[in-house]
DNA sequence: TCTAAAATTTAGTCTTACCTAAATTTTATT
DNA sequence: AATAAAATTTAGGTAAGACTAAATTTTAGA
């Protein structure tokens, strides 16, 4: 009796899990944010995944939805494929790791188990995409995470870059320019109290750069 | 004030245009027939097409469509997206022939140019896919194609296979196992009047085969 | 605790792309 | 040339997934 899941379903499936990945239940307004919809138009949406069988959400009106496990095992699947892609892309075809985010986003929903499965195959079963994030496992397990947020640092305090947030293709190229990527050593130098900049030392460039929250708030580190 | 071309009219016109290769002018009926839908689902989308700005088809009530300039390059974008992604599974994730129409018809409507530009080049910009169908080229000009129908061939006529149909992989499974395999040469031993079999004797192989229309007429060579 | 603002839901529409049933046109046969 | 069969079109309808406008609920500030 399990309903088709379909490209727009598969879409709000992930956004909700990602929200609920923060603050644990994902809001109307934002989930319409980040599908770029009309908020009245994500409610009837929520209320259909939320009465199908077997249920995809749990929704109380006015308070949110969280995934069930039928909606968090769809949702980590899209997931799954998109990073898989992403890898792929870079590793396979010259992709640079600004340009990969909306091609995956796309292909995500069309390719077949057996595509997702020779891709994986292809890259040696890779555990993170190009921007470092956590690909779900086979069996749609995503792996623990214990990065925090580059953000929370403090002078003197140093660091491993482990993961960077991949929608924005500017915030990614000043990235690589800069040499913040997955794996490389960083030491904050100073941190202002004002503006929350931090003053940083990246491992293999010569001088310091300066960041500010908009920046070290998509970056993750591990201490 | 070019319209919207969705993954559906993508469909309907790729279709056309195969149509069209054959007997000119593509009925209702035949293309309702090969995109599994009903012949008056049909006829809406071709007055659509046809009422378009760009027209997409030349509709006349009653006798079938043709594709406008506009059309047919819609149609050999769509067909070279295909035939390249058939040609990338083939060689990059190590599909076998008959495994990569059903993945390469959905993801033919998805991929960005992007990403078709890249596939060429990392293939070498091929003319022909796995099955020994012409990639139309970039620009979307159909290269020329001289080869005829296996079953025109007749006793002691030699020829070299150019292609075979892509779409029912029990035959290409067969063909495979047969060695009858593009840019292979076959030598026509039999031709038998009463039911068009072909006995044929395969480069490579033991022993002739015999050969029915059904398979015949699926295979093209060039004498 | 009252009220204004923000968030959310309800109600009613629209478009795309399909469907079935009935009507019409074309084609083939006598 | 008449007519039966086949092909096609018309008419009316459905479901998904979006929209806007209006109504309602929640939240936060005085």
């Amino acid at each position: 009796m399990s309903e088709i899941i379909t490209q727009s379903i598969q879409d709000y499936l992930k956004h909700i899990y990602e929200l609920n990945e923060h603050g644990s239940s994902a809001s109307t307004n934002d989930i319409a944010t980040r599908l770029n919809i009309a908020p009245a138009s994500v409610t009837g949406m929520l209320q259909r995944l939320a009465n199908s069988t077997p249920p995809l959400v749990i929704y109380k009106k006015h308070q949110g939805v969280t995934l069930t496990k039928n909606g968090e095992k769809a949702a980590l699947e899209v997931i799954r494929h998109h990073r898989l892609l992403e890898t792929f892309l870079v590793n396979t075809l010259g992709y640079s790791w600004d340009e990969v985010h909306c091609e995956a986003d796309k292909l995500e929903h069309v390719i077949s188990e057996d595509f997702e499965a020779r891709m994986a195959k292809a890259l040696g079963n890779p555990t993170r995409d190009p921007h470092g994030e956590l690909i779900p496992t086979a069996d749609l397990t995503m792996p623990a995470d214990k990065s925090c947020l580059l953000a929370s640092l403090r002078t003197n305090e140093t660091a491993t870059v482990r993961r960077v947030s991949d929608d924005d293709p500017a915030l990614l190229r000043h990235l690589r320019k800069i040499g913040v990527v997955p794996e490389v050593k960083i030491t904050i130098k100073n941190y202002s109290e004002f503006d929350g900049n931090l003053t940083v030392k990246v491992e293999g460039q010569k001088s310091n750069v300066v960041l500010g929250t908009a920046v070290t708030s998509q970056v993750f580190v591990d201490k």
